[in-house]
RNA sequence: GGCCUGUUGGUGAAGUGGUUAACACGUAUGCCUCUCAAGCAUAUAUGCACGGGUUCAAGUCCCGUACAGGCUACCA
């Protein structure tokens, strides 16, 4: 019997030999330096921040240099796989504009290099299986669990290294005969890898981010093809990669340590070892001890968390993109005027080390990004997050929508705009005073200034003597001016700090009954777009409330 | 246990042998035609985990120690 008779009874019925694959998967006709990523998820569902930025990352190197970014469904664990999981998956990264070239879509496999899930590629990953079984570079294991079990509990005892290899691969050595005695009692077999690596020899790895790393060679027979037929992740890894041609594997650092059987896997099938970009983890601190950032413990890991808080997603993407490159915020500093798809991003300027999640850091680049959208932009916003998280706020918004528009204006869209909205679910909290729907105050936080009558005397003389909506702000400032000086009040701050005995208070002390009186709060935006805003009538009757209050 | 990797201020970090260790966040104080939010100014590492070594010169190279992280499945 030939070594491929063998292999096809081994692994039988496949449709097409493993050089009809290569033909029908062709190198890719790209331009120099063009860089072929993908994105290979389990379906398990929702996306966490650190894969995120793993697949910004990816999607980020192709779309600079001109490559192909794809979508490659890893649902060889049909125990892991959920039903509308890719699907999740798909929509999640569109909200933050990561869209791919190729691969699995909505509609169906998008490509020439398909199919893109898995499962349905058994055919393929069992025609490589079989070069290697007629190159005798693979064979089948009838070990069963129990088996391997036992063994790594003796190995465990004895303080030796785990694994299946050497003297501990039991079925490596079975000869034609035997195996084929055991397939006709019906026995179980899956297939391993015969690993031609020393343990004892090292070979040097150039990783993209992590540089040249030393590596002892991989011993161990791996399990290339599951019992359930499907292959592991390292086997589909190996021949995916290949044969969709993907020139960088970027990925998780938690698959820093497989090197050594990865490239092993693509010399022995003959494929040309990729480049690969260790990506380190995002991590969290956990009392003390930092951790890498959990989908099961931490909730900011969800991105859902900040859906839910009204962080927009440009701004994660921001943020994101300066932990994948510090000099991130910088650029954006010298390059204003330019898209931040301009800047370029470089493996070599990634951290090695983990990154601490900071979630200030993140709060405050928020931050600066709502300071620089125009009012509208704002307002669609705050409606879109207060539509899922706030409905009675959001039918204010759409019943107001050119006043809700004005109120985000205020000191906005200006050379140095207001920075205190850092993220939407706040929104409802900072402006209701805004809304005379919403205007029911609980309380008056009255400051220095408390005594009723005195109170009284300023509104009083304030709304009779002063007051004009037509105003503009010079003059506005000008009669408050005047107002505190008649009543006693400094109307100059320099000269009140020169000689506070003089006076009954300032100016400050002043505004701010007329601020307390018209919003009941103590911190408000500037007071005169305030007052404009709010306009005649609803200043009167708020005064009135304010007093009889 | 074994194999890898990492360790610069409260935090993220720049730094690839040679001036006073960038920059950003945070914190503190001060300035400002009103409170906040900003803005501006100043401060914020007896020094690059620790101990040795190489060198005229080390955060930067070498060795050891400690600590942290990842991997060590018929899971990805």
């Amino acid at each position: 019997m030939t070594r491929e008779e063998y292999a096809n009874i081994l692994l039988p019925g496949v449709k097409h030999t493993w050089q009809e694959y290569e033909e029908m998967y062709p190198e890719r006709n790209l331009k120099e330096g063009a860089i072929v990523s993908r994105y290979a998820p389990s379906p398990t569902g929702f996306v966490h921040i650190g894969a995120l930025l793993t697949t910004f990352i990816n999607y980020k190197m192709a779309r600079q240099t001109d490559g192909v970014f794809y979508l490659r469904v890893e649902d060889t664990d049909q125990k892991r796989s959920i039903d509308d999981g890719i699907n999740r998956i798909i929509e999640d990264l569109a909200k933050f504009d990561i869209k791919f070239d190729e691969g699995v879509t909505k509609a169906g496999d998008k490509g020439s290099y398909g199919p893109y899930t898995q499962s349905e590629r058994k055919d393929i990953y069992w025609a490589f299986a079989k070069k290697l079984i007629a190159e005798d570079k693979a064979y089948p294991c009838f070990c069963t669990e129990e088996e391997n079990k036992n063994d790594r509990a003796v190995q465990e005892k004895n303080g030796e290294r785990l694994g299946y290899y050497g003297k501990w691969a039991k079925c490596r050595n079975l000869s034609m005969e035997e195996v084929l005695e055991k397939i006709n009692n019906g026995e179980k077999y899956i297939i391993r890898l015969k690993s031609n690596g020393d343990f004892n020899k090292k070979f040097t790895f150039k990783d993209c981010i992590k540089g040249k790393v030393e590596f002892p060679e991989s011993d161990e027979d791996i399990v290339i093809i599951k019992s359930d037929g499907l292959p592991t992740y390292h086997f589909a890894h190996a021949v995916d990669d290949h044969l969709m041609r993907t020139t960088h594997v970027i990925r998780g650092e938690e698959w820093f340590s497989s090197i050594p059987k990865h490239t092993q896997l693509f010399v022995m099938l003959g494929f040309k070892v990729p480049k690969y970009a260790h990506i380190s983890p995002l991590m969290i601190e956990d009392n003390g001890t930092r951790r890498k950032i959990s989908k099961r413990k931490d909730p900011e890991a969800a991105i859902s968390y900040y859906h839910e808080k009204g962080i927009p997603n440009k701004a994660i993407m921001l943020y994101l993109e300066t932990v994948a490159n510090s000099n991130f915020e910088m650029w954006m500093e010298q390059n204003k005027d330019k898209s931040t798809d301009e800047f370029i991003l470089d493996f070599k300027k990634m951290s090695t080390g983990g990154t601490m999640f900071d979630y200030d850091k993140l709060i405050n680049i928020s931050k600066n990004y709502i300071s620089r959208l125009r009012a509208s932009e704002i307002y669609d916003l705050a409606l879109e997050h207060a539509k899922t998280y706030n409905e009675k706020f959001a039918k204010i918004l759409e019943k107001y929508k050119d006043y809700s528009t004005k109120v985000f204006n205020i000191e906005r869209e200006q050379k140095k705009p207001r920075k205190d909205i850092a993220y939407f679910s706040d929104t409802e909290n900072q402006t209701w005073y805004m809304y005379e729907e919403l205007f029911t105050p609980t309380s008056y936080e009255w400051q220095n200034i408390n005594d009723k009558k005195e109170i009284e005397l300023i509104l009083n003389t304030y709304v009779n003597d002063y007051y004009n909506i037509n105003d503009d702000k010079q003059t506005w400032f000008d009669k408050m001016k005047k107002m505190s000086e008649s009543l006693g009040y400094a109307g100059d701050m320099k000269a009140y700090k020169a000689n506070p005995d003089n006076y009954k208070g300032n100016i400050a002390d002043v505004s701010m009954v007329i601020r307390v009186a018209l919003t009941s709060k103590s911190m408000t935006p500037d007071l005169y777009e305030i007052m404009k805003l709010l306009g005649t009538e609803n200043i009167q009757k708020r005064i009135k409330k304010a007093l009889q209050a």
